[in-house]
DNA sequence: TTGTATGCGTTATCAT
DNA sequence: ATGATAACGCATACAA
């Protein structure tokens, strides 16, 4: 049975009051006082308990971090990067999975009583609705910060990179190479996610850019952003008459499934086929080829996600902001020479 | 500001008793009664603070997942199971890094008020130290679940495969494909480890089984399993005058960076040297070569886990017990002929 | 079947 | 500078 504050106040003769003051460094405590209360603390082996103080203050020094699936390595590394600025906090995480659900988004997002539960939320959704967040917004008032989503501009903060630029000059970057048949994997279905929009718009500006033709049938969707997504429709590119000499993957992990595609349709990259994605996932540093990427700063987008969620935490009236995080062309094996 | 169980028993004339026993449906209320209440509930959209339930229950619905690194593939699949296992129980998820330091691990387990914060913890360490355990055990009292450490038999419940075994079947196989210098990466300087002195057993003990020789400068340290590790073991590997014709990693990370650097040393696999590694990560399947290893059913582990764990929260006085894990050897083209 | 009252362990208000 | 005491919101022992 952990000990509590009365039992400390009890054996040391003093009030809750007092001991309430050294325990949370209260300024105005005599230093012998202090060194009594201590020692007993000690003795009893006293931590307070943070359910009570809880209840009492509001703030329960979580957040919680919702991604579409946990093992999906940019989530993870992103996850890292997220646990660690919020442990500098204080802070510890709570990570949801939304696994690409959108039913499962809905009960997770408006879910029943996950209120209170944690101080402030990170939302990096790989789909999402802007309609959904306002209910969600409006209806538990809990802060929010959305990663990688551009689009709400104003109704939320939000840290991303500026999509439309980063695949702007992944294309731009296999045009000087010399390609000139450039195909995309990763457009949704529907156009109603920001994400693959905003990157299917740079897609088709860097081909503007260069005076290449748009063609809609060299523009392949991809649901999960997955290995297998990735295989599946470069595969599909290989076995047409006219193959491309180029993709653009709107992941590292559609990249990697797309190499290994045409590879096992007995071509080579970046020899018959030039292959770059977006992310630079570590896995993209040492396959082979190693992948050409967009390189995402994802402790920057952590810290920055981090500080404005604390900052609305400490002050709710806040007007939103949008920040935008760096990104960077690595250029590696997968589209050189 | 959020409805509380009082202003729903104000609205509806009734007392807080009988809304709580609406909520948390109690056997014993009158159809009308249970209606009324209802109605109400959703006219003020209450939803119980999870936070005073806590409180008064002492359960929180949190379990607390620790592992050396989220972003290590291995982790973040086992995580995503956990999770997922755990929802399933209406349990939520909070995840901690130890960062591969031991430092880090010591507060991280003893630390201060994460006492009461969750239920339960499941633990997932790269290494730790029976001491360390036997004190967060004691002062806390926390229900604790291993995972993957198979040396504290009786004093703890834990799940795991049997390390020997994989380890054992993984290098007979290379032995199997007639390869003779069979060297291995992933020991750990220090030999108070339990998994790591588990592979090595088993990897000693297939070469005794084969008639092959013992040879310690064979042996590679790794210290963090991690790509960098394995590519810089295999790399020093190569440069000897004279070569293994296969590598053992003790997981499928320090393989795929074992298998880059044959690749940069010039070298081919599996035609010069074969590689096999233990976990069967996603990753591994799709790379060039794709990567054979000994696959763990993390589903299953993660579903025994939390049992395990649930079992031990309904009743702290249970036994320990220790759970084996199925495995099984998966050949791919690291390996082939 | 439902109402009243107490306590979970803190923090914070009001005295002194 | 410190003591007494009232919440925080819920669950439950005890009554009715």
């Amino acid at each position: 049975m952990p000990a509590t504050l009365r039992d400390v106040a009890d054996r040391a003769g003093v009030s809750v009051r007092t001991v309430s003051n050294v325990v949370s460094g209260y300024t105005h405590v005599s230093e012998q006082m202090r060194e009594r209360v201590m020692r007993v603390i000690e003795e009893l082996d006293y931590r307070a308990n943070p359910v009570a103080r809880t209840l009492r203050t509001g703030r329960t020094g979580a957040l919680a971090l919702v991604v579409p699936e946990i093992d999906v390595p940019y989530f993870s590394e992103l996850a890292r990067d997220v646990i660690d600025a919020a442990a500098v906090q204080g802070y510890r995480v709570m990570i949801d999975q939304t696994g690409n659900d959108h039913q499962r988004e809905r009960e997770l997002l408006l879910g029943e009583d996950r209120t209170m539960l944690f101080d402030g939320m990170l939302f990096s959704p790989l789909v999402t609705s802007a309609e959904l967040l306002e209910m969600k917004h409006s209806r538990s008032g809990v802060p929010l910060v959305l990663l990688g989503e551009h689009e709400f501009d104003g109704r939320f903060d939000h840290v991303a990179i500026d999509n439309v630029a980063a695949a702007r000059e992944a294309v731009a970057h296999l045009v000087g190479r010399g390609r000139r048949r450039i195909a995309a994997i990763g457009a949704q279905p529907e156009e109603e996610y920001a994400t693959p929009r905003q990157r299917t718009a740079g897609y088709e500006a860097a081909l503007t850019d260069a005076g290449l033709p748009l063609d809609p049938e060299w523009m392949l969707p991809a649901p999960h952003y997955s290995r297998a997504d990735g295989y599946r429709a470069a595969m599909e590119l290989c076995e047409r008459p006219t193959r491309p000499d180029a993709i653009f993957c709107f992941s590292d992990l559609l990249a990697v499934g797309a190499i290994r595609a045409i590879f096992d349709a007995g071509l080579s990259v970046p020899g018959d086929i030039a292959v770059i994605g977006i992310d630079d996932i570590e896995e993209g540093r040492y396959g082979r080829p190693s992948l050409s990427t967009v390189s995402l700063d994802t402790p920057f987008i952590a810290r920055e996600a981090i500080g404005r969620l604390l900052a609305r935490i400490d002050d709710p009236t806040e007007a939103a902001r949008s920040i935008v995080a760096p990104h960077r062309l690595v250029v590696r094996e997968s589209t050189a020479d």
